[in-house]
DNA sequence: CAGTTCGCCTGGGGGC
DNA sequence: TGCCCCCAGGCGAACT
């Protein structure tokens, strides 16, 4: 599951591999992975990839007058491959470039791709600040949790809050800030809230890192998912001890979401 | 308007 | 070995 460290290293991956190229061809082989697909292939064909960047989760690949934005959710994955290599199952559209195509794969279908000519103003509506951006300050986090009553982890999940957090991360958030993933957001302190930037910063950057230092284990193809080896306390580790108190990890379902915590460190 | 539930998909794992 | 069912997960649409 791809959350924002692991789409910033197949950002930097990509960058290094296709900016200067133009794409020449579109194959599309399952036409609900783009949005308004016959706009899309009438448009990207003939520009140029001028760079690559990421706001959130989203991946933008920027081109001569738009910027194609791609959402890998769950699996979604990049190969690059040789024009004459055979096309991996799963693989939903490929963008044939000068030197190379470019496969987005993606087993479960969810992963998205779209054209647009104003892409940060497409993704500015939907999305928060960065995780990292100076703005993100107890204020902001007060007046976006003003009038809401949700738990906590349900908050960290809002990409309109901070954009760029996941299951895996949001977990991991609440269990060092020491409090409930179901505490609701109307208790927290400013201390708390100070305790949440900072958490959020730490984690990312850690995960970015981690993330980064496989890349150089890559080659030509990019199977860029989960590759942090970020030490996890609490994703996935539900009945496990507690890192801090040795105390099995609880798991249960907030926000549709299932959840891991420990009962004794992590207070409501 | 805010919060909750559902649907999209497929492969893997458990139960039998 | 094979079949069925459940689960995972981000996000938008459709609800309450």
């Amino acid at each position: 599951m791809p959350e924002l460290p692991e789409v910033e290293t197949v950002v930097r991956i990509l960058k290094s591999q296709i900016v200067g190229q133009s794409i020449r061809d579109v194959t599309l082989l399952w036409t609900k992975t783009i949005e308004n697909y016959e706009f899309f292939i009438h448009e990207v064909i003939d520009q140029r990839i001028n760079s690559i960047t990421r706001r959130g989760k989203y991946i933008m690949i920027n081109l001569d007058r738009g910027s194609i934005l791609v959402h890998l959710r769950m699996e979604g994955k990049f190969y690059i491959k040789n024009e004459n290599e055979p096309i991996f199952k799963h693989t939903h559209v490929i963008l044939h470039l000068d030197l190379c195509k470019l496969e987005f794969n993606d087993t479960r279908k969810f992963g998205r791709m779209l054209y647009t000519e104003d892409p940060m103003d497409y993704l500015n509506q939907k999305l928060g600040l960065e995780p990292f951006d100076n703005k993100l300050d107890v204020n902001y986090l007060k007046s976006k949790s003003r009038n809401r009553k949700i738990a906590l982890k349900t908050f960290l999940l809002d990409q309109s809050v901070i954009a760029g957090i996941g299951n895996i991360y949001s977990d991991e958030i609440c269990f060092m800030m020491k409090k409930h993933p179901n505490c609701s957001i109307q208790k927290l302190t400013k201390k708390d809230w100070t305790n949440c930037i900072h958490s959020t910063q730490v984690i990312l950057s850690l995960a970015i890192e981690a993330g980064g230092s496989s890349v150089r284990s890559y080659t030509s193809s990019l199977g860029v998912t989960g590759l942090f080896q970020l030490n996890i306390h609490v994703y996935g580790r539900s009945n496990k001890p507690c890192h801090i108190c040795e105390t099995p990890l609880i798991k249960t379902v907030i926000g549709q979401r299932s959840s891991v915590y420990c009962p004794n460190c992590q207070k409501r």
